[in-house]
DNA sequence: CTGAAAGCGCTTACAG
DNA sequence: CTGAAAGCGCTTACAG
């Protein structure tokens, strides 16, 4: 049950602590260890099946070698795969990843720092929820290692690694009435998180650039907290509010999923009897009969910078914030008409 | 930078870090500590900000308060939705989860837990990829806390927790004899883990039951190393080779989906020209035009076992092996004829 | 070339 | 009712 230890291979080896140490952590050289002791204690690490204790190290050495990756939720499919990416690369580093999903609650994203501050984690990868202003700047002001992701807090100069929402949304637009539709509604939600505007923003500004008229009745906002049961209804009487509407733009996948799915239960054709494009990629909208074109976020790319920023800050070797805005990219299939199928 | 430790406190106070250490852990009663003196120290640990390390009080007590989360692939639907389940009724009982993938690879699953013991976890959920059984015996021996997820080794009896796949298979195999379905092929992987013959034999046995004939060639095994290229090429190859072919049975959720792709791009029409079931319920499946027929994990029943299984093995107040294994159902949509649409 | 000793921040058996 | 001391398993400054 009990593992062994550096003591029990020194003394098996009939050296001190101190010389296993060294040896263990490639050390000999330098401390000029004797190559014949080092052999000896090489075997016996391997014979015994020695395991470093990294609760002991930690707590000697202050390095956890952990870091913290706070996301909104694991289950969808966005944070899902940016997780698997992170945990990757953070491998190559020898970077563990303690994961937690706040589900935009400020009172799980208190409780999971606080957790992760006990566990000694050496670095942050957050996505903040609202309100998470306080913390954040503790974090800063304590020099902790920290990178936010998929939105920033904007009274808090931080690094972050972000989608450029603006011009995601903007791209989205534009096709849309490029392609001739006149009457087109934005699906979001409540959040007043800066992804979100950004998104909308990026929107509207399409909209004022081509001189299209965007009423606030072309508008809707969907509590985050709403269950599906609820937001389904909420967009099926949106929807059939607007009898001339001809497109709508969903600004975030689950949203999208869900107007799928209250345009089927409407008995409506998607790119037939109204046009749909989502923000971010998913199966579904690939798959889907017609695909539905969307605003696609570089998941590889956003994963592999924030890896890459936050091990500039846990090796010390930057001085200014890093701000990285990678482009997004618009996928079109067939939802937004049959004339603009592209095979 | 550096933290408040309960040395600060015990001097603020006037007092030993015991008595400190006492009160912080609730043991002022039975400690018989003066209420004053409990008191005292109590505001000033929260006026400090006092966080315990938990490093320091993992070296000591041996208990770290974390699992070790071993999954196939964290980006995939049903591991994702089973791990935020994991970690949230975890957190009910005070432990953090540590996370990995190991993308059915041996090396990878090794690497995986030789960090956890590494970290010194407590407890272990694993999805043991093929020939994990040394270390998984090695566990076993060491007497850690265990459970096996979504497969076992047969040849070592272990807690785990799973779905009836035998069931699951059989079922959607005899509902597609019972709509009349005769050429009927099933698509799998290559794996020879359990899950995946469980699976093949509930299929084989519906089809015996009724006196349906399966032939060799009605049955396709794809790599699990296959890129997703390779995989629709293989699933095209064989649907075109089968001409008389009206059913399909996908032994895994991303296998569904590649079968959707596959059939989409040769052309032919879901509940028409070939009916279609999947193992794993998805979004995609759910909205998907026709809804896709699947046999559906009960995921937060899965993960709740996981758990429970899990904190009685570490609260030590179990004799025996717990083995779980819990009722697939079959979801019915639109995938397998127009007739069989129930609304 | 190698070792004795201190210390990371806790908990706990023991003593009074 | 409270405290001194040992120890969990490491690393590292210091000494020789």
């Amino acid at each position: 049950m009990k593992g062994v230890s550096i003591k029990d291979i020194a003394k098996q080896a009939g050296v001190s602590p101190t010389t296993v140490s060294f040896v263990l952590n490639g050390k000999a050289k330098e401390k000029r260890i004797s190559d014949q002791v080092s052999k000896k204690i090489l075997k016996l690490a391997s014979k015994l099946k020695y395991k470093p204790n990294q609760l002991a190290r930690g707590l000697r050495t202050g390095k956890t070698k952990t870091i913290g990756l706070i996301v909104e939720d694991i289950a969808n499919h966005f944070f899902a795969n940016v997780a698997k990416i992170v945990e990757e690369e953070a491998d190559k580093f020898g970077y563990k990843v303690l994961y937690g999903s706040t589900e935009d609650d400020l009172t799980k994203a208190k409780g999971l720092l606080e957790v992760l501050e006990y566990r000694q984690v050496d670095g942050y990868i957050i996505t903040p929820t609202p309100n998470l202003d306080k913390e954040i700047e503790s974090l800063k002001n304590a020099r902790k290692p920290m990178v936010l992701m998929d939105r920033y807090l904007p009274q808090i100069p931080t690094n972050y690694v972000m989608v450029n929402n603006f011009q995601g949304a903007f791209d989205a637009a534009e096709y849309l009435l490029n392609l001739g539709y006149g009457k087109i509604a934005l699906v979001t939600t409540t959040s007043e998180q800066i992804q979100m505007k950004e998104r909308l923003n990026g929107f509207t500004a399409a909209m004022k650039a081509h001189n299209a008229s965007f009423p606030r009745k072309m508008l809707k906002k969907i509590p985050f907290t709403a269950t599906k049961e609820e937001a389904l209804e909420q967009i099926k009487s949106f929807i059939k509010g607007i009898p001339d509407l001809d497109a709508i733009f969903f600004s975030t996948n689950y949203l999208g999923i869900y107007g799928i799915e209250s345009i089927k239960e409407l008995g409506l054709k998607i790119g037939e009897d109204v046009a749909v494009i989502s923000f971010d990629d998913h199966d579904l909208f690939r798959l889907h009969t017609p695909g539905i074109t969307c605003v696609a976020q570089p998941i590889n790319d956003i994963a592999r910078n924030l890896i890459q920023v936050l091990m500039g800050e846990l090796n010390g070797n930057v001085s200014q914030i890093n701000q990285v805005i990678l482009p997004a990219t618009l996928l079109k299939r067939e939802s937004c008409g049959k004339a603009t199928l592209a095979r």
